[in-house]
Formats: structure tokens, C-alpha cells, sequence
DNA sequence: CTGTTAGCGCTTTCAG
DNA sequence: CTGAAAGCGCTAACAG
């Protein structure tokens, strides 16, 4: 096996220091145009590609960037095949995005429940040195680990949080997203809107309900809290919620609900139910996760792979010493519209 | 930010020297157990874990592996949203496994079709010195990429390839696969079965034919080839296959599709003229992703996340300098029935 | 603008 | 069985 090309070789070929050789690569100041270029030919010559594991040995950078997860939820999400692809989509966007700065994106499963939250995010930190973390949730608003890395002095990004606190803030606007859906329904004519809302667990649970009572506050309807119904994300607790809102006096026409596994199961249970979507019934759905394609589910879009492009944009800034970057960052939402909703038949 | 804690802490918490540190957490001989367990117990008080940058740096092993995925390929699964979840089971079976063993792994996009997938290859392994890589379709078939590997004489693992080679092949078994589900449909009484086969770039595809060849051979209605039918893994090209199969003389009351996509566009060919499943027409996929689920077909299970499980130990015991491990593995396959399956109305 | 000198935290090699 | 010395490939802190 050839020996690995190492800066030394580069500076051999360029007749120029190692030195000179690393500030060349690292894109740093002082050094004469000319070298400038005789060095990246060598470069380039031999295919030289720095060791990141000798970067961070010598230098204050490891280039890695450690994207924390929820172990069980994650596994679980896995095991169940249902599609979840939370994973694909911050890979998708964090991955990408430290690829075009010459980072990587590690990720670790972690325990959010365990009583060693501490020890294993510790010794993940140990062994790898990031230089920033990506927490999602429910990591995003977990105080030990929060505060963990707040007295590392390392820093984080929290995706879809929209709690205040240290870090960097990453998320898009739930309420108005939510506001957006009752809009949109409005508009099609809907007038009873009901609501199922997720687990309180979640931050942005109670913006989804802040945003949904407040468009419904200002139509002409008026908000009628009874057309609000618990759930808790999951599909058990979505049928609950649709059953509960169907047996109201006067049914909702349309739902949103504040998942996709919710939205489905509100769909199947209209269906079950005699309903027809989406004449007698219109349903959206939060998050656009497969399910809703495959459901054909109308959906506000979770821009995870946006929101984690910045977090690893934002923490890959910070580190390189660049300041004032945006302590909370709002994503733009989407809109995907699918099957499930319609006019009202009236 | 205070400092990490290092070998040297702990090797002056034991009150030994640095040397016995390592041969404890390598689980080297030649340590008293007494002395072993002085520095057990420092390790554990203080908190140590080793930095992989300095293990890599010292030592000849980085303990990293390192995934290699099609750019293309991986992107757009990812950018569907269709819940193609290759990714994920590789993550679940691979990482899952390396974090027993201390490993990380570390996914890396390449193009398998660009004209520098020599040079990408090489600079992820300049950057990263990872003590193995596993490869998945279509790199694993990929001689630019399997040539540098064994020049290199870097352990790699192919995922899901059967054909010789250097490497350690891991795979299901294909063929035994397409003939289980040929037995399958034979045991609920179908006689005219057909087949959708996959695109000519993969050698599994190869194998489904060959098994479902000689399940049909083996059975009392023997082979009829106009019952195959040419697909590529596309939907459009399993809309095709079906609309062939069924313009024949004699429909098929069964279909075998070389994946799921292909089962699904069978299944809504069928029903769009007029058939019913699966009274009229049984479906069983390849596969089984989450589209499977979704879609209610009968599949064979791929058990990505096992063969990756199974890469990943291979690799790891490779490196550590175990010999004899088995240069190709065939992982059992799984079957899922659904609903796309039934007896033949006659 | 460029080169030299120290390490970073480990493992390897070689002495005891 | 244990310890000391050398060095992995880079960057930070100085000298020129």
C-alpha cells in the first residue's frame, strides 16, 4: 500500500515550507500569488488531501460536526419502516452543506431519557472534538444537554426549537404555517375548522395551536374551542381526536392536524366513517413526511433539510471565528397540495 | 472551557504510566489484573474516552468505516420523498454495530459514474484513514472503485453483490428469494405467474430471473418465458412490463416484480383496468421499503440492515487482524404477506 | 511574506 | 509485566 501523500510531500514539490503549504490550503493570508499557485499545482499534482485526524491534532478544528439524535425514537422510527425520514432530510441538508466546506457530519444516537445523557454525550464529544453540535428533537430542548454544551463552551445548533435559550435557534414558523392551513381552508370555503394537537412534550406543539386559533380568531367565524381535540402524535390518539370531533353537534368540514400520522389516521376514520374526502371531509397535515404523499395528504412542508443546512452553516460560521450570526434563524415552510382537501359540499 | 481529560490524567490518577493506560483500554496483555483495575477504575472516574484523531495519529487504525453511497442514486431517494429508506437500514445495521465496537461510521456520497470517482474515492480516504468502507449498488460492482480499494489494500465490503471478486460480498441470497416467492404463489394455486425483472446493471437482477426460472421449471406447469417481462426498476418501466403481461393470450393470475416501485405500478395498472387484488391478480415485490408497506403488497424482505451489520463486523475484525472471516456471507432474506396476495379466483 | 520550532494525544518500538 | 522515547500529520506561535 502507497504511503499517504502528506503536507510534507506538497511542500517538497512546491520548494516551499509546510508551512507555507498550510496556510495555502487553508486559504489564509500571506502568501505571494505566484507561491500561491505553485502550491496548489503540487497540490493538485499529487491529489493531496489534508488528514482531518491530523488537523485537529495539531490545530483547533477537528472540520466535524456531530448531529445528536434521539436513540429510541430514531430506532424506532427505523424499525417500524414506515418511511420517517427525518433522517435522510438532515443528512440530506447537513451533509451536503458540510461537504461544500470540507466538513463532515457524524451522527450519534443518544438517550434522551437515560440517566446518562451527560456521560454519553461527554464521551461522544471526547472522542470526536466537533467542532459544533445539530440537537433535534427532543434533544433540541433537553436542559442537560443544553446546558452541557452552553458550559463546554461548545457550539450548537437546536433544529426545530423554537424555545429561547442558548444556541443556535433553527426553525420555521409553526404558528403562521398553522395560520397558513386555516387559510387555506378558509378559503376553500370551510367554516368549521377542528384542530387535533400534538404532544405537549414539543415547543412547537403549542405554536401549531397558537397559529391555528389565531387565524380562526380572526375570520368571520369566530374560534370555537371545541373544535380543538388532544392528540399526541400518535396514530392511536389521532383516531381518538377525529372521533371526538365528529361526534361535536355540528362537525368540522376540515381538519388540521398537527402531524402526518395523525392527519392519516383523522383520514381513515372519516372513511371508516362513511365520509368521503374530500367532498364531506378535508384534511392537511404537518410535516410532509412520505406518509403524506403515499396518503395523499395535503401538507405544510417541515423544511428539515433546509433548517439543517443552516444549523451546519451557522455552527461551520461560528467556529471559523465569524461573529454575529443570527442567534435564531426562521425557515420558510411549504405547502404541498394533495387529494385530501377540497370545497365543502355544503 | 475546561481542558479534556487525556491519557495522561488517568495514567497519573492510576499512578502508572501512560503505556499501561493504553494496553488496559486496548485490552493488551501483560497488565496485572490489580493494575487493570486501578485504571478501570480511573477511567471511569475521570471520565476518559479516547480522541479517535489521536488513536488514528498514533497508531495504524482510525476506527472509522466509511460508507460509500451513490451521489445521485442517494439524492434523489432523498429528494422524492418517497421514503426510500436504504439509507436509514444502513445506518441501523452499520452504525448500530460499529458503536459496539467503538467504531464510527461515516457516510460519503460519490458519483459511480463520474469520470473522478478515482480521485473522490482517494481524497475521502486521504481525509478520513478509515480501516474500511463499505460499498452499496451500484458501487459495489463498480471496478474503478473495488480496483482502488484492493491497490490500496484497504478492507472493503460489498453490499448486496454476488458477483466474484476482492472484497468481503455480502448479500442475500436472490435467486432462492425469487423461487420462494414463485413457491409461495404456486402454493396458493397460481399456475401462470409472471415476472418483472430489474435493470441489467445489477447482478441481483440476474439472480431473480434465474430463481424465478427455476421455481417455474420445478413446478408442474414449467417455464413459459413470455412471461417475463423486461423492467429497469423504474415505475414507468413496471407500467410497461404489466400492460405486456396483461395483453397476453393467457394473463399471468400472478405477478413477481423485481422491486417494489414495479409491483406498485403492477398493482395500479391492473386496477386501472379493472382487475381486482387480489381476487384476480396477486402482486409480491422485492424489496419491501416503506412503499411496500404503503401500498399493502406481499414482499421479499431485503435485510439491508443485517448485511450491513454483517459489513461492518467483517470489516472491524479484519482490521483488528482476524483471519479466516468468510469472504462472502449470505444473510437470510424476510417475507412480508399483505394484502396483494391471495388464491387465484380461477 | 516565509520558515522554524513546538507540541496536540495517542500507539509503536524498544528497554528494562 | 512495565516504562521511556519517538513519531504520526498537521497548525499555532514565533522568528526572521
Amino acid at each position: 500500500m502507497r504511503r499517504a501523500v502528506t503536507i510534507k510531500h506538497v511542500a517538497a514539490e512546491a520548494g516551499v515550507s509546510l508551512q507555507t503549504v498550510s496556510r495555502v490550503i487553508n486559504n489564509e493570508p500571506n502568501v505571494r500569488p505566484v507561491v500561491q499557485e505553485r502550491v496548489r499545482a503540487a497540490v493538485a499534482k499529487l491529489g493531496y488531501v489534508p488528514s482531518l485526524a491530523a488537523r485537529r491534532m495539531g490545530g483547533s478544528r477537528s472540520y466535524l460536526l456531530m448531529a445528536l439524535n434521539d436513540r429510541d425514537r430514531t430506532i424506532e422510527g427505523w424499525k417500524s419502516g414506515e418511511g420517517t425520514d427525518w433522517v435522510d432530510q438532515m443528512l440530506m441538508g447537513g451533509m451536503l452543506k458540510c461537504e461544500s466546506h470540507g466538513y463532515r457530519m457524524i451522527f450519534e444516537l443518544v438517550d434522551t431519557h437515560s440517566d446518562h445523557v451527560d456521560a454519553a454525550v461527554r464521551g461522544a464529544i471526547a472522542a470526536l472534538h466537533p467542532d459544533g453540535v445539530i440537537l433535534t428533537p427532543p434533544h433540541s430542548e433537553n436542559p442537560a444537554i443544553t446546558g452541557l454544551l452552553s458550559g463546554l463552551g461548545l457550539p450548537f445548533a437546536r433544529i426545530a426549537s423554537i424555545a429561547e435559550g442558548d444556541g443556535f435557534a433553527i426553525a420555521m414558523d409553526d404558528a403562521e404555517a398553522a395560520a397558513f392551513a386555516v387559510d387555506h381552508l378558509l378559503g376553500l370555503g370551510h367554516r368549521r375548522i377542528g384542530f387535533i394537537t400534538g404532544s405537549a412534550e414539543y415547543a412547537l406543539s403549542g405554536a401549531r395551536l397558537d397559529g391555528y386559533r389565531r387565524a380562526m380568531a380572526a375570520s368571520p367565524h369566530g374560534l370555537d374551542e371545541s373544535l380543538v381535540a388532544r392528540g399526541d402524535f400518535s396514530y392511536e390518539s389521532g383516531v381518538a381526536a377525529m372521533e371526538s370531533l365528529l361526534a361535536l353537534p355540528e362537525r368540522p368540514t376540515a381538519v388540521l392536524a398537527s402531524n402526518d400520522r395523525m392527519a392519516h389516521a383523522a383520514l381513515r376514520t372519516a372513511k371508516r366513517q362513511g365520509l368521503s374526502v374530500p367532498a364531506d371531509l378535508s384534511v392537511i397535515s404537518f410535516d410532509n413526511t412520505p406518509l403524506a404523499r403515499f396518503a395523499d395528504l395535503t401538507a405544510i412542508i417541515q423544511p428539515i433539510a433546509e433548517m439543517s443546512a443552516v444549523a451546519a452553516e451557522c455552527l461551520i460560521r461560528a467556529t471559523a471565528g465569524e461573529t454575529d450570526l443570527p442567534q435564531r434563524s426562521l425557515v420558510p415552510f411549504g405547502f404541498a397540495e394533495r387529494g385530501s382537501t377540497g370545497a365543502p359540499k355544503i
